[in-house]
DNA sequence: AGCACGCCGACT
DNA sequence: GTCGGCGTGCTC
């Protein structure tokens, strides 16, 4: 009786999978196997599984040998890949984004893969040889066949010199030979053919290499560090603090070098704004093989880098936060550039944040993560913190304590001068208030136009600052003191001169703009100023220069960014006006000028990251002037010049903003103190939103006080309950405050209510989650949004 | 998320 | 008397 052939299970044996649909439902599901699939059913394929009265693609996270009990079970349809499309990093890394945000497991692992490759928009394939014995015995066998087929010789000799596969056809080209010497290897079995997807470049043009430049004495040591680190495989984070201007891209760049030695992969991840031609060009002239994901791909290249990465074939993949789950097959070193950007948050479900994935998965694999900021976040700041030397931790409270987990522990690396040396800009400060009082009535005021003066006149180039678009803020009313909002808004329309329209930012309504007052029938004017007015001001003050202005109004067509950009690089505008857009990683040597025209316009709004972000902003305008031989000079105006965020944020103090910001943060219970979730509840009524935020807000008290929740949930989870701290398992540190109606408390007719839980550590976090889990479900009219860990209270 | 089942108003 | 509204609950 002979053996049964060797495969990876006995054939004999019925199996089940655990399958994750992508469904916001809590829970696996447990499918029968037909016999013929077995073999191919693995964790990390997607199946077509029959659910209720549907089919839908699934992702099966296990198998199992033993039926559950009390279900009638269901058999897969079909297998939609014959191999896993999800490693086992991914599917924990997944599971770790349910956890970590509330969602399930099979959304979670859904989000991880480009649509194009779920729906597999069609692949151009191309048929490629591929060496069958190993490089290092080729010679002899190549000498073999030198007399009498010097065909196949020379094809068998081109192959290996070049790693030992080629498509076909070129390799045909290369030995000029036409295809049966091919095909006479292949019989021989030293060549196997089979068909490869193509992998077409979409940023395929040919880039010079360049060589790592000299490294500075502080470079070097952070470079040391980290390789050292990235060599002993060992798992850590560091948070690389530079200055802008200090050399980080330098030290990715080698670190990365050292990586891509080892035979390992890395990614970098840049902030979408920041992800352009200029930026990933950086890295292909340092590596061979890049790949690059982003949001302009069309789905056939997004679908082409992502199986060239699968594969192996991209050493360092650039991309914005969804490159965090690209499928590199031996991660060494994750670079998150820019760490304090919001845009590495998603805004849908799941709402990961990048950086924090990354940090997990590294610490899942045994890789290195490198933060990498001129103006830490203040979470990063204080996981950094108790290992900085001077230890800024007098503050006497630790950040929101983490369940013990020390991945969340980083070590701190600081680039603290400038490559270039490079001077620190003048600065001028001016106080609105002041200037106002004067009687001035024009945001450009007199020592900013002064500035200008001198700037255009030595042939220096302007950039204007202003955080906010349009041209005069709101139409108000003198007579009642009423305002023009948006009919679907609990917002005021801003005047766009150009269109002559009124428009809300944030549902799109749009109406002319009326003279008159709709309740009192008497004159309205407008107030307040946007990019679109100081455009309009300076084109009349300043007759001799041309002047542009880039936002998202003027920035509609496709390659309008690049057009105005390079029109402004080649000195053909000196004076270019913008919002944040213009405040991203801009070089111009030529810039000897940057005027804030209002620094503290995001002061005042009602979110606790204000001063965090104004100190960001201005730390950031600040560092990118002066870089040129003219030197440079920076003009901010704000109402309250005086405040730290704007006084520290021009002197680029960072420590300073730290140390008084994070005491703000530790009297008032904020972040990094305690860990936010929040609750948003959209209702098509205010009742009907205000009423299921009350609910809600009930089962969050009650779990702070102690109750489980409800036992029929707890047990439908596909994680183990998160292990509590030493507090013990029936008190959450939990603090609920609300509901009350969200500081926008309409959006698109919708009305909001939201409630904000402040949880002492992860398995509050967690456990909150959990005992949320059950009571989102939609129902009529009413929408609701957990949003762990949330960037934004508007 | 869908899709079915189920219980109350205006139509042939 | 039925067709159809959408509220509630389930999907291996």
């Amino acid at each position: 009786m002979s053996l049964p052939p060797p495969s990876a299970r006995p054939s004999s044996t019925t199996i089940f999978a655990k399958v994750a649909p992508p469904l916001p439902v809590e829970g696996l599901f447990t499918y029968s196997v037909p016999d013929e699939l077995a073999a191919q059913v693995v964790p990390g394929v997607r199946v077509l599984v029959p659910f209720g009265a549907r089919r839908l693609s699934a992702m099966c996270v296990g198998v199992e040998t033993q039926a559950p009990e009390g279900v009638r079970l269901r058999p897969i349809v079909k297998l939609l890949e014959d191999e896993p499309l999800v490693g086992a990093d991914i599917l924990e890394l997944g599971r770790w984004v349910a956890r970590h945000t509330g969602c399930s497991l099979g959304e979670a692992l859904d989000a991880t893969l480009p649509r194009a490759v779920k729906t597999g928009s069609r692949l151009r394939t191309v048929e490629e040889a591929r060496l069958v014995p190993d490089p290092l015995s080729l010679p002899p066998v190549v000498e073999e066949l030198q007399a009498k087929r010097p065909k196949q010789a020379r094809a068998l000799r081109i192959l290996g010199d070049r790693g030992g596969a080629l498509p076909v056809r070129e390799l045909m080209g290369m030995a000029h030979v036409s295809r049966s010497p091919i095909d006479s290897l292949v019989k021989a079995g030293y060549v196997s053919l089979r068909r490869v997807p193509v992998s077409h470049d979409p940023l395929g043009e040919w880039v010079a290499r360049t060589e790592p430049l000299q490294l500075t004495d502080q470079q070097r040591a952070v470079y040391d560090r980290i390789s050292t680190t990235v060599d002993a495989r060992e798992a850590r984070t560091f948070l690389l603090h530079g200055i802008t201007g200090s050399g980080k891209t330098e030290v990715y760049l080698q670190v990365l070098a050292r990586v891509v030695e080892q035979g390992r992969q890395g990614i970098v991840l840049v902030p979408e704004i920041s992800l352009t031609p200029q930026t990933v060009r950086r890295f292909r002239e340092r590596f061979e093989r890049v790949a690059v994901l982003h949001s302009h791909l069309t789905d056939a290249e997004r679908h082409d880098q992502w199986r060239a990465i699968r594969r192996g074939d991209a050493d360092v993949v650039v991309g914005a936060r969804s490159a965090v789950f690209a499928p590199v097959p031996d991660l060494g070193l994750i670079v998150v550039d820019e760490e304090h950007e919001t845009s590495f948050k998603q805004q849908n479900v799941p709402r990961y944040h990048a950086r924090d994935a990354a940090v997990e998965r590294c610490a899942l694999t045994g890789a290195v993560t490198i933060l990498g900021t001129a103006t830490p976040s203040l979470e990063a700041w204080c996981r950094a913190l108790d290992d900085s030397p001077g230890g800024a931790v007098e503050l006497g409270a630790t950040a929101a304590s983490t369940s013990g987990a020390d991945r969340w522990q980083y070590e701190r690396l600081v680039l603290s001068e400038r490559v270039g040396g490079g001077r620190t800009p003048e600065i001028v400060m001016v106080d609105l208030t002041v200037e106002e009082r004067r009687g001035g009535v024009s945001f450009l005021t007199d020592p900013l136009r002064a500035a200008m003066d001198d700037a255009l006149a030595r042939g220096g180039q302007v950039m204007l600052f202003l955080n906010r678009r349009g041209w005069a803020q709101v139409m108000v009313c003198r007579t009642c003191r009423g305002s023009i909002k948006c009919p679907s808004c609990d917002v005021s329309l801003t005047v766009h001169k150009r269109i002559g329209r009124v428009l809300c930012h944030y549902c799109g309504h749009e109406e002319p703009v009326l003279r008159t007052c709709p309740t009192c029938g008497r004159a309205v004017a407008p107030l307040g100023f946007g990019t679109e007015k100081v455009e309009q001001e300076v084109r009349q003050s300043f007759l001799s220069a041309s002047v542009s202005r880039m936002d998202s109004d003027t920035m509609s067509g496709r390659g309008a960014h690049a057009s105005v950009l390079s029109e402004f690089a080649e000195g053909r505008s000196q004076v270019l006006i913008g919002t944040q857009m213009i405040a991203k990683g801009l070089d111009f040597p030529n810039v000897v000028l940057v005027g804030v025209i209002c620094a503290d316009s995001a002061l005042f709004l009602p979110d606790y990251r204000a001063s965090e972000r104004t100190f960001q902003l201005l730390a950031q305008v600040v560092g990118r002037t002066g870089r040129g031989p003219k030197g440079g000079r920076v003009v901010v105006q704000a109402y309250d010049p005086r405040h730290f965020s704007i006084r520290l944020g021009v002197n680029q103090d960072y420590e300073a903003f730290a140390r008084t910001e994070l005491e703000l943060r530790r009297d008032a219970s904020y972040p990094p103190f305690v860990r936010l979730v929040r609750v948003v509840v959209h209702g098509e009524t205010d009742a009907m939103a205000h009423d299921r935020a009350v609910a809600l807000a009930d089962v969050a008290r009650a779990l702070a006080q102690g109750e489980r929740p409800g036992d029929a949930g707890s047990g439908a989870l596909d994680f183990p309950a998160p292990a509590l701290g030493a507090a013990g398992p029936d008190v959450l540190d939990l603090d609920v405050l609300g509901p009350a109606p969200a500081p926008i408390s309409r959006i698109n007719k919708q009305y909001r209510h939201h409630i904000v839980c402040k949880c002492g550590n992860d398995a509050s976090v967690e456990a909150l989650l959990r005992g949320l889990a059950g009571h989102t479900t939609p129902s009529r009219g009413v929408r609701v949004i957990v949003d762990v860990d949330p960037l934004a209270m508007m």
